[in-house]
DNA sequence: TTAATATATAAGCATATACTTATATATAAC
DNA sequence: GTTATATATAAGTATATGCTTATATATTAA
């Protein structure tokens, strides 16, 4: 419980999950919403994957993230409560 | 929604609140329960208070917190899925 | 095969976090 | 008033966190 909770109290993580909200998302359409340099992005999604929160399905070069459907009522809530906001997706990445 | 998060993301102040679902509990029983200073517990509290999680109530010199009955969903389901922890109670600050 | 692109990993660094010990404050007991 | 007790605050320190830049890896395109 404490690893989730850490891998969600993080703006830019949080951030992350309202993109996820909206589906399956790439790496390089997430980058372009943080504002955050790449690797920053990818090193935040890791923990959000470690935490199994979300998971990733490789297309190509591409790597599409998206949120884990089961989880516990706790994180459930916490990604409920967050707004969904739409990312723009790069012409390129659209599988 | 961050600094609720960031709050309640720690192990110890996960079990303070464990202990907390039992009902108010005074620092001095919570401190015993918890195998940390003193201090380290008040600065614990403090954070959880600043985040609107809990509450004091001063009785003499004993100080007794609870957690806050309204609370967002979230953090209403985090601590529902807390298990209820009850501290020994200590003789003196029983109110 | 070479060049370009998407993503991940590594290393370094600045800041945040969470303890510790020491001390302050407030109340209670004598 | 003096002493003891409960709690809070302050200062110091070790570790964790979250960026950055540089580089590695994998795939695609030419």
């Amino acid at each position: 419980m404490e690893k989730q909770l850490k891998a969600v109290s993080d703006a830019n993580r949080l951030t992350l999950l309202s993109c996820l909200k909206s589906g399956e998302t790439c790496v390089c359409d997430l980058v372009d919403v943080i504002g955050l340099s790449q690797p920053a992005v990818s090193q935040q999604l890791k923990k959000l994957e470690e935490a199994g929160i979300v998971t990733a399905r490789k297309v190509g070069t591409w790597k599409h993230y998206r949120i884990v459907e089961e989880q516990s009522p706790a994180i459930r809530a916490i990604i409920d409560q967050l707004e969904t906001k739409s990312p723009n997706q790069c012409t390129t990445c659209q599988s």
